[in-house]
DNA sequence: TTTATAATTGTAACAATTACAGAAATGGAA
DNA sequence: TTCCATTTCTGTAATTGTTACAATTATAAA
């Protein structure tokens, strides 16, 4: 298809030789921003690729972090995550559901203090709490 | 000494028996505020406990965790760091020489939209780069 | 087709964490 | 004090996420 097709220019033009494997695997990643761990991008990829190996989606994803074309997302301390979209952006981590969501915020009026010769790479903001479906649920519970 | 019998006091007040290992974990993370992992905490204090056990450290964290006198810190996702510090402020990882550092930064300009009526518990900012030092190390090989 | 190189796979190893059962400590009640 | 119940601590085993590594397979150039 096009998208496949994209895919292929995509990973190539980012230095990266689109394999079978890592188109599957960075389409899953942009279909399903929902921020997949390892486990699922493996399963749910297995069936359509009977011989893939964990170890494949472990490399792939690291090749695609080296690369930056994916970031991983560290906001619970079990398992890594990852993203597809690497611009600066939030992750909203509900503790009822354990749904994440996505947030734009403005990082030029943090106003940090103690930082401010340092380089900085990577900003990382995770937040959690109760979305606002969850805390519906427990209004109606009430 | 008055420390650790403030350590005592403060334990018992929020609703921590406050048994001989506690308070010692306690004491280090009050005194350490370098964000230990749990291998840091067994090992410093192993010496001085000579019976302290690993899962008791992970146990007596998690009751920490619970009780809200320490927060989790996933900069990594390798292991899992602890703060004694629980108030809302930044870290910074230095990519270069691993050390954390603390910033405080101004969460109420962050102007975020997309999660305005969701319950706010726990606010994270993780920032990597290089810190001031590594930085003028590196300009001096350069 | 041959050959070199890169990618993939499966298994084993590893490291952080958790489960669990028994031992030790604690704190009343008799 | 002694007895008993409960809590805490300990050590080992199990679990889980991840990485190392060697063998196999695919790819691409000569």
């Amino acid at each position: 298809m096009e998208q496949i097709q994209n895919i292929e220019n995509y990973l190539t033009n980012v230095g990266i030789k689109p394999s079978y494997q890592r188109m599957k695997i960075y389409e899953y990643l942009i279909e399903n921003m929902n921020h997949p761990t390892v486990e699922m991008i493996y399963k749910d990829l297995s069936p359509h690729i009977p011989t893939l190996s964990k170890t494949t989606v472990y490399n792939t994803l690291k090749l695609f972090v080296d690369k930056e074309i994916t970031q991983i997302i560290t906001i619970e301390d079990t398992e890594a995550r990852f993203d597809a979209d690497t611009s600066t952006h939030g992750h909203f981590k509900c503790i009822k559901c354990g749904k994440i969501f996505d947030f734009s915020f403005d990082k030029t009026n943090l106003n940090i203090k103690q930082i401010e010769n340092f380089d900085i790479q990577q900003t990382h903001l995770y937040i959690k709490g109760i979305c606002e479906n969850c805390k519906n649920i427990d209004k109606k519970n009430n």
